[in-house]
DNA sequence: TATATCAATTGACATGAGTCAAAGCGCTTT
DNA sequence: AAAGCGCTTTGACTCATGTCAATTGATATA
């Protein structure tokens, strides 16, 4: 692991653009990193949150002509290590359980791209509000905050943050939650868990 | 590969159920397998139309309790390979370089998602009509067949069958394309590949 | 040749979500 | 306390796509 590099970014930094060449992978110690593609119009579509404790990008040094599909910017400070992939792909080659633990990852991904794909194309844009509020509460506690900007939250859900706002609105006037600033209450969790499934696939299948 | 069996669909077959237990893996040797989610309201969308020659369903294996999170049914007549997957994964324990392509298969899955997602959540309609004509294009030929019926098509595209049809005619008026039943001429193909990427990542990027 | 069936097209209409523009609110800076 | 700045909210309006229903076309069955 000799090559391994600390990175750190202050808020809104760029590490890397849609397009770069691929060379290394990384692991987010503290912050968060938005993974996003952009269209040309400027419009941009957050294709991941990474959280502390999560790599990213590792998938890709298995390409021939590795080059990220994202770009990645820092939110609020963050600090990374960074793998040299070729470094990685050697220890790789040692080790059949490394791999399998890759392809383990690797799947765990696939799955949540294609769950994804189903949100956008089978779900309204109230589905995936209700849908990422739940992601985020805690199992057995209805009060907890929100701890990214709810524009951002927006594009992760591809929506516009107006939409979002009244969304959420109607949310509250059903008496389904209440929001103040980043703080989150629920107060009707069932009827947030229909909210999110009115096509949310079935328990089993998912 | 003792445990590999030889599986003959039907049209319209249905090969397993999204949620079903997934306990082997699949390579189509004829026809096509169509890969769907379905909404509760019955809609379904396409996540995959896999041709001969290539597997699909492996990477759940390394979950720890697979199951298909999608549907499968053959679209005409088609012919399977069937392959069970805790075989697979003691092959795979012996060889390093078997698991490195395994990888490289999967990344590239990985990529095709994020590009999909880009697609729906970026471009319009018409872009991705336009894309999927183009994918569906030989190189160096403006004449060729589509080998899926239009409502298939337009499912994989995330576009009711309806607008699938507007388009493509507002496609004719402008001398784009012809299309009489499935044969498909392309008249300008650099006008289609404009309204392809009136959002279409710069090349560079995918 | 008739007929049932399914796919594709077309028209009229409904609607969810985006756009644009203006406030409002909560920060930090001065 | 005032001023400035970004985020969020709200309102009015537009537009792309979906929905529903009817028609046409194409292929298979009797």
């Amino acid at each position: 692991m000799r090559r391994a590099k600390a990175v750190s970014l202050a808020d809104g930094e760029s590490l890397f653009q849609q397009g770069d060449t691929a060379t290394r992978f990384y692991l987010v110690v503290k912050g968060h990193i938005k993974l996003f593609r952009l269209a040309p119009d400027g419009n941009e579509k957050i294709i991941e949150l990474v959280d502390a404790g999560h790599t990213f990008a590792e998938a890709l040094m298995f390409l021939e002509q590795p080059r990220f599909p994202v770009g990645a910017v820092a939110l609020g400070e963050t600090e990374l290590i960074s793998i040299d992939a070729a470094d990685f792909s050697a220890i790789l080659r040692d080790s059949v359980d490394l791999c399998m633990a890759l392809l383990g990852d690797m799947s765990f991904r696939l799955r949540s791209l294609i769950r994804e794909i189903d949100d956008l194309s089978l779900h309204s844009a109230t589905c995936r509000v209700a849908a990422f509020i739940l992601s985020r509460a805690p199992e057995h506690c209805d009060d907890f905050e929100l701890d990214i900007p709810k524009h951002v939250i927006a594009s992760r859900i591809s929506v516009k943050p107006e939409t979002f706002s009244r969304i959420i609105k109607s949310l509250k006037s059903k008496n389904i939650l209440e929001i103040r600033g980043s703080k989150v209450r629920l107060l009707d969790r069932e009827a947030l868990e229909d909210a999110a499934d009115v096509c949310g696939l079935p328990v089993e299948a998912t």
